[in-house]
DNA sequence: AAAAAAT
């Protein structure tokens, strides 16, 4: 008989059996990193690629932790995990959900909070505790101003997507959370992004974390095969539904998942996209909670084609079988890039990521790329070819013959910065 | 006109 590489990492063998029956059969390079260091009791900050299995990364350390509870100690909330989302966190609460099935602990109970649908059922969900809360940070605090829970006996705090709810939109709500907080605990960081400025307030939560990165190396190489295919195509902006519409067809793309800058303009594209006869519905935070839920379910479950969305969807969520996602409008930000591509591609699968470019977002693709660490190639399909210039298609013509491979020189980049200041008004 | 998150 042959021990589990899960078992080997020190988990329990109702975890082990639950991660078994999930199809995990080798822990993830995450996974193997932070579930000791977990075990151990330390505080995390890890980082690593979309796509590779941060969810279980944590949740079965913590479902350790919970088992190990006093028999006939009253029921406490012991573990909090946070997320951006409300559609996130109804994705982890399932994942704890499933994982916690073996687990002695009788009914381990489980909630899940968000906003947008009443508090009541929640408040109810409450009664008589709860040992994990999955939650978005709003309603958590509105169901401590009900009483409906309290955090004094929190011995585990999760932030998922933590550079997310680190930044300015979740500061407050944040702060108020950990004031709530026994000062002794252990907090648990993971994202596949940390910005530098993230980094320094991330340390204010932390004492004496064990920091795993598996993204990248530090030579900067990508630690594991880039499993997403990155294309960006030059087209007009006004042509970019057509050329959408044309590549869904011509790639019989089964499933997809556009982003675009605003709400406005989710509903705009995918209205003009079901006039074409695909089955395409708009998805965004302005949207009812029931038509957001809705949303997803019919792209999950087939009814939906195509789905546009804002960066709502960039971040956490879990798509099986999405083979391709579109950057209708580029992201405001390489980390916003890394999120939305990284829907596609997951648990080992590959995917495609295409982005469209015109005259007017080629320079900030460029900048993308170079925060990125990656250049993407440009192409342009027959029958959508710009028709105003774009400056990436310059070198290709370039009558100086200077650029012959895809890097660029020093120079080049000095002569691209400089051309970049003129523009400046 | 950036999105999200409590009501």
């Amino acid at each position: 008989m042959t021990t589990s590489p899960f078992a080997a990492l020190g988990l329990s063998p109702a975890l082990v059996r639950a991660a078994g029956e999930r199809g995990y059969a080798e822990p993830t390079a995450i996974q193997a990193a932070a579930i000791p260091a977990l075990l151990e009791g330390r505080d995390v900050i890890a980082s690593a690629q979309t796509g590779s299995g941060k969810t279980a990364a944590f949740v079965l350390p913590m479902l350790q932790q919970l088992e190990s509870a006093p028999r006939g100690a009253p029921r406490r909330l012991r573990a909090l995990v946070l997320v951006p989302t409300r559609e996130l966190a109804a994705q982890v609460a399932e994942s704890i959900d499933g994982l916690a099935e073996h687990i002695a602990v009788p009914a381990l109970k489980l909630a899940c909070v968000f906003g947008g649908v009443s508090i009541n059922p929640q408040m109810m969900g409450l009664r008589g505790g709860a040992d994990v809360v999955v939650a978005t940070p709003g309603r958590l605090l509105d169901l401590i101003t009900h009483n409906a829970l309290g955090l004094a006996w929190v011995e585990m705090l999760v932030l998922d997507e933590a550079d997310r709810l680190l930044d300015a939109g979740f500061a407050d709500e944040l702060a108020r959370i950990v004031a709530l907080l026994p000062r002794r605990r252990q907090n648990l960081l993971f994202s596949a992004t940390f910005p530098p400025a993230v980094q320094a307030l991330a340390q204010r939560l932390l004492r004496d974390p064990v920091r795993i990165e598996v993204a990248s190396q530090p030579g900067g190489a990508p630690a594991s095969a880039p499993a997403v295919t990155q294309h960006a195509v030059e087209v007009d902006a006004a042509r970019r539904t057509a050329l959408l519409r044309h590549l869904i067809q011509k790639g019989q793309w089964t499933r997809v998942l556009v982003f675009v800058a605003t709400r406005y303009a989710t509903e705009h594209v995918a209205d003009k996209l079901c006039r074409t006869g695909l089955a395409a519905a708009a998805f965004h935070g302005d949207l009812s909670q029931g038509a957001r839920t809705q949303a997803l379910a019919d792209f999950k479950a087939g009814r939906l084609q195509v789905v546009v969305a804002t960066d709502m969807a960039a971040r956490g969520l879990h798509i099986e079988q999405l083979p391709v996602v579109v950057n209708y409008d580029l992201p405001r930000s390489a980390v916003d890039y890394v999120h939305r591509i990284g829907r596609t591609a997951r648990a080992g699968e590959s995917g495609l990521a295409v982005s469209f470019v015109s005259a007017d977002t080629e320079a900030h693709f460029r900048l993308i790329e170079k925060r990125q660490g990656q250049r993407v190639e440009r192409e342009r399909i027959a029958g959508f070819e710009p028709t105003e210039p774009t400056e990436a298609a310059a070198p290709v013509a370039d009558p100086a013959g200077g650029i012959k491979g895809k890097r660029k020189s020093k120079k080049d980049k000095l002569r691209e910065s400089a051309a970049r200041a003129i523009q400046q008004p």
